[in-house]
DNA sequence: AGAGGTTCTCGGGCGC
DNA sequence: TGCGCCCGAGAACCTC
């Protein structure tokens, strides 16, 4: 489900929900999402007697910030969290229950069981796997058009798939560069380093300017995504190429298309986009 | 039946 | 030749 602005409204809403919480036992039905540490043991009993003082995000991962630890999580393609009574029934695909000592629990729920948990004492998550190396946050200063274009500039890569590297820039997954793409005329088979400066400065301002408003709106429910309150996103309303194939483009009137980039589906009109 | 909002790993190809 | 980098393909999993 998420790329940046779903994970900053499920970051929002469930801050919202579990903010000074304490954690009294955790159960993880599905080891395998806990990458480190090693042991899951260790993960378990690191959490227990913690308070979350803080939810922050890094591109689009969530970061629980706790008494002494850093603990981060990817949602990857349908993960999702929900607060509940611990009376309540558990529902299928849950796969991590964090019980806290008011009674209530966070779950998280993921039917394709890709999403994962980094566990760190906290100050040390920057030096580690999966934060260290991430490109920057597309609303921070870091991410000026020089920034962008000196990693554009010498990569052999089609624009679409270089901009999903989040190296690059953090945030981007497949429906905003797509949007995005779109919103700046440029075609997705692009070999990155032809853009020119005027394409470049476009493609920065409306990769922001795309968030932006994703945010604003709650993000995009596209099939599965909720945030964390149980409440869909509004910005699917607003799209302008992403799973809108055969359909007239809003600009021009001409057929949107679907095609694979970089082995993603990749939508585009084939006459604003060069 | 195949695609789906993600990202990690692996191996081929290329240049030094 | 060997090494390192870059890039693309495939894999992880389940549902409709």
């Amino acid at each position: 489900m998420p790329e940046l602005p779903e994970v900053e409204t499920v970051r929002k809403t469930l801050e919202a929900l579990v903010l000074g919480k304490k954690i009294e036992k955790v159960t993880i039905y599905w080891p395998k999402m806990v990458k480190h540490p090693v042991e899951v043991e260790q993960f378990l009993d690191a959490l227990i007697g913690q308070s979350i003082l803080e939810i922050s995000r890094r591109g689009k991962f969530l970061i629980f910030y706790t008494d002494d630890f850093a603990l981060i999580s990817h949602l990857r393609m349908e993960g999702k969290y929900g607060v509940f009574p611990g009376d309540t029934p558990v529902e299928n695909h849950t796969h991590a229950i964090f019980q806290f000592t008011d009674g209530t629990e966070l779950r998280y729920k993921d039917v394709r069981k890709f999403g994962t948990y980094h566990l760190y004492k906290k100050g040390s998550e920057w030096n580690e796997s999966p934060l260290i190396g991430l490109g920057p946050e597309p609303f921070s200063e870091e991410f000026t058009l020089e920034a962008l274009k000196q990693k554009l500039s010498k990569t052999s890569r089609k624009i679409k798939p270089a901009l999903l590297d989040q190296k690059v820039l953090v945030g981007l997954g497949n429906i905003y560069v797509d949007e995005a793409l779109f919103r700046a005329g440029i075609h997705p088979e692009r070999i990155a380093s032809t853009l020119s400066d005027e394409e470049l400065k476009l493609l920065h301002k409306e990769i922001i300017q795309t968030l932006k408003e994703a945010v604003e709106k709650g993000g995009s429910t596209i099939r599965s995504y909720i945030n964390s309150q149980g409440q869909i996103g509004l910005f699917q309303l607003e799209l302008n190429v992403y799973g809108r194939n055969g359909e007239a483009c809003k600009k021009c009137g001409s057929e949107i298309e679907k095609m694979v980039v970089g082995g993603r589906g990749t939508h585009i009109c084939p006459v604003c986009q060069k």
